[in-house]
DNA sequence: CTCCGGGCGT
DNA sequence: ACGCCTGGAG
């Protein structure tokens, strides 16, 4: 079997077990990109209780969300941990935004790479957040790289690099350039990662030993 | 490598 | 009590 067909194989078994994931979990473009800023490293739990602090605040929009001084946005997203970072960094989007009229439409005309380089210029967004935003805010077809990615596929035994670039063209190389399959495979990577392969894996229950080197060579057991 | 950090599972 | 969480910057 092909890398590419045990690639496929896995995320067909990830699939078939754990169902669509309906990823990115938020009623709209704006939203995503808060909740991807608001969730690193950090439990998605303790994001949502902040964006529900951010709603019931009536600020989950970008006009007011800019108006809102620094200290109070880190009061509402403290649950989130990080929060006086987070806030600046939040800050920081907001004013690119700005310069966009806070609209999706004028955002969404520029190029996938000029977007990406403009994304990454921001202070307190890097690749991984930058590339969250690119695909589940503005469904460009990029592979979202993270700690879990690195970790699941390399106990597979796939034996990637530590450079997120590289794993990236790994992964959009051997897959389609196709928005809805990154979009399902890295949420369904995620669920994987928190649920069975996790930093303590619980491999007796897993349905992929025996595509798992992890497994196979007796670290599972 | 260290800091930033509340919240939750164990 | 402790460890870890859909990272990024200095």
């Amino acid at each position: 079997m092909t890398k590419k067909e045990k690639l496929l194989l896995i995320y067909e078994k990830l699939y078939h077990f754990y169902g669509p994931q309906h990823w990115w979990p938020a009623d709209n473009w704006f939203e995503v990109t808060i909740g991807a800023i608001l969730t690193q490293n950090t439990t998605w739990k303790n994001v949502e209780k902040s964006i529900h602090n951010i709603k019931q605040n009536n600020l989950m929009n970008p006009n007011k969300l800019y108006e809102l001084e620094k200290n109070e946005l880190a009061k509402i997203i403290k649950s989130s941990g990080f929060y006086n970072l987070k806030s600046e960094r939040i800050k920081n989007f907001l004013e690119w935004l700005k310069a966009y009229d806070f609209e999706y439409s004028n955002i969404r005309e520029k190029s996938y790479t000029e977007l990406r380089r403009e994304l990454l210029n921001i202070k307190g967004i890097g690749k991984e957040t930058a590339d969250s935003i690119l695909l589940y805010a503005f469904n460009y077809p990029v592979f979202v790289v993270d700690s879990y990615t690195k970790r699941f596929f390399n106990r597979l035994g796939f034996e990637l690099s530590d450079n997120y670039d590289e794993i990236q063209n790994f992964f959009e190389n051997m897959l389609e350039q196709d928005e809805k399959l990154y979009n399902e495979f890295h949420a369904l990577i995620v669920k994987h990662s928190k649920e069975l392969c996790k930093n303590k894996p619980i491999c007796t229950e897993c349905f992929l030993q025996k595509q798992c080197n992890f497994y196979i060579k007796g670290f599972g057991r």
